[in-house]
RNA sequence: GCCGUCGUAGCUCAGUCGGUUAGAGCGCUAGAUUGUGGAUCUAGAGGUCCCCUGUUCAAUUCAGGGCGACGGUACCA
């Protein structure tokens, strides 16, 4: 066909699982962030970060291999044939920081950290292969204090993000106590043979909230086959310890020593489970003298996160309130955070058991409820006010105008494009420009600048249909002399911002 | 990974039972408007109909494969 030579374009395009973040995000995110993060500095955390880049060993059972060389992260190999790997979490990387610096940090150590992770699986509805976390942990401390005020500032971390009371829960329960549980029925924690049953009957329990008890059910037994077709093999259990394992996780009652009562009878006899539950009540007692209720912090048993390396108390933070998207479609956020203790990680450096507690708070997924919730600032963009070049041979004279606004602490530019004005106020309207600065002959001849306001504008043109009435319509512009610029430039940025 | 749906303009989507110039709305550009965004009217630009192979005189349309998106499920440190 075409002997036209081809020139290679590539084509403009995303990886899967990525997106790019647009202004207006950005802003509102940061904003979120920002009051994450002085809830966080009030409870005493420090800030620490650390790279996106690890050697592909210190992150854990994922190392790369012929066989699976990108199995759940990214990773590649270095000149010096060492294996690096891009982080999938900041507990990992905790850890490894611990480790490497533990005599000097001052202990208990308390840290917060936000940034971004990254993981190399299918992405989903609301799964990103790059995404944020805010982790707070603190090391080195065997207390439950620290894990109920961890609890306790995510509960102030939701509110203090406007959500309110009853809109989120936290959802509490321990460890141990199915530990207990598992060690009743037969399949101890210390037994290999149970090993896999153990943590098939773990992630089944985990699915309550999604599958109900009787698809928990088919997933402790034989397993269960899902609408698609596909077959979920279960953990093989028998009736009985089905039944123990129901018994326990069906657990509910409103208040949290109730749950820890009903609990007692579960694990009567068991030391493991018994513990547990007394490290329930330890969280209880801490955090009703705090003032937390079981309206913002709750005991629920059939919390049990995924993970096999939690050996305590376990959270998550729920939100509870329902949206229905465009399509009539209600759905519900779910978990936006969760936590554990894990006294085991920092064991793999340095053959230690020291204890750790942290939590997380996934960024993304609760920045998109805060939307539906309309909690999120949608006037958090806001353009700078943009001076219009209305005549070349004049530009450093507007310049100076840009200028004297900057000085006094006004965002503002100069149109640095090369369209006639009416691009130029198109231009300002889609930064969202609060004001425009004119200065054109008529201005030039009597030493004034325009000031046009376009937020009022904008807000005043719906009002209006008729064509003449439309272009006669200067209500929103004012004529002032050029050295009162700053000032009332001021002055309408002001009256914008009360009449939000 | 498995199952399913889908891929046409920048966006949302129509359409072609295989046949000449593939459409709409929104958006974009320009004009109506002697210096003015956002309302209204008019005009214009913009397409490898996802890619490859096959069937056919002829493929955007049919078939196979690939890639991608979406949804469910599994995994999720």
């Amino acid at each position: 066909m075409s002997k036209k030579q081809k020139t290679f374009r590539p084509k403009a395009r995303l990886p899967r699982g990525l997106h790019d973040e647009k202004a207006f995000e950005v802003v509102a995110q940061r904003q979120m962030l920002e009051q994450i993060r002085q809830v966080y500095e009030l409870y005493g955390f420090e800030p620490l970060e650390t790279s996106a880049l690890e050697y592909a060993d210190v992150l854990g059972k994922f190392l790369p291999d012929q066989d699976r060389p990108n199995e759940g992260v990214f990773s590649f190999q270095d000149d010096d044939d060492q294996w690096l790997s891009l982080r999938y979490d900041l507990t990992a990387p905790l850890a490894r920081y611990v480790a490497q610096n533990y005599d000097g940090l001052a202990k208990p150590f308390r840290r917060y950290q936000v940034g971004p992770v990254w993981r190399n699986e299918k992405p989903g509805p609301g799964r990103y292969r790059q995404f944020i976390q805010f982790d707070a942990d603190t090391v080195a401390a065997p207390g439950m204090s620290a894990d109920a005020e961890l609890c306790a500032m995510l509960s102030d971390a939701m509110e203090a993000l406007g959500i309110p009371r009853g809109s989120y829960e936290v959802r509490v329960n321990n460890r141990k106590i199915l530990d207990g549980v598992f060690e009743q029925i037969g399949i101890a924690l210390d037994d290999p043979d149970t090993n896999n049953q153990r943590l098939t009957a773990l992630r089944a329990i985990d699915k309550l909230d999604r599958l109900g008890v009787n698809g928990v059910r088919a997933l402790l037994g034989k397993g269960r086959k899902d609408e698609s077709g596909d077959f979920t093999k279960g953990a093989e259990l028998s009736e009985d310890q089905i039944e123990k394992v129901m018994s326990f996780v069906s657990v509910t009652a409103e208040a949290r020593l109730d749950v820890c009562n009903a609990l007692d009878d579960i694990v009567a006899g068991n030391e493991t489970g018994k513990s547990g539950v007394t490290e329930l009540r330890e969280i209880d007692a801490l955090l009703t003298a705090g003032g937390y209720g079981s309206d913002q912090i709750r005991f629920d048993p059939s919390i049990v996160r995924g993970l096999e390396y939690y050996t305590g108390p376990v959270y998550e933070v729920e939100l509870t309130f329902e949206t229905t998207d465009e399509g009539g479609e209600v759905s519900r956020f779910g978990s936006v955070g969760s936590g554990g203790r894990y006294d085991g990680l920092v064991e793999r450096f340095k053959g230690v058991r020291i204890p750790a507690t942290g939590c997380s708070i996934g960024v993304s997924r609760l920045f998109a409820a805060l939307q539906a919730l309309g909690k999120v600032d949608d006037q958090a963009l806001r353009g700078p006010v943009v001076v219009l070049v209305m005549d070349q041979a004049r530009v450093s004279e507007y310049q100076k105008m840009v200028q004297e606004l900057r000085q006094a602490g006004i965002r503002s530019e100069l149109y640095l494009g090369g369209s006639g004005m009416k691009a130029q106020m198109k231009y300002a309207d889609k930064r969202q420009a609060p004001i425009v600065v004119i200065e054109g002959e008529d201005e030039l001849a009597n030493d004034t600048v325009t000031l046009k306001d376009l937020a009022l504008g904008a807000k005043l043109s719906g009002e209006i249909s008729d064509n003449k009435e439309w272009r006669e319509s200067q209500a929103t512009q004012v004529s002032v002399p050029r050295s009162d610029l700053v000032s009332r430039a001021q002055s309408m940025l002001d009256d914008d911002e009360v009449g939000e």
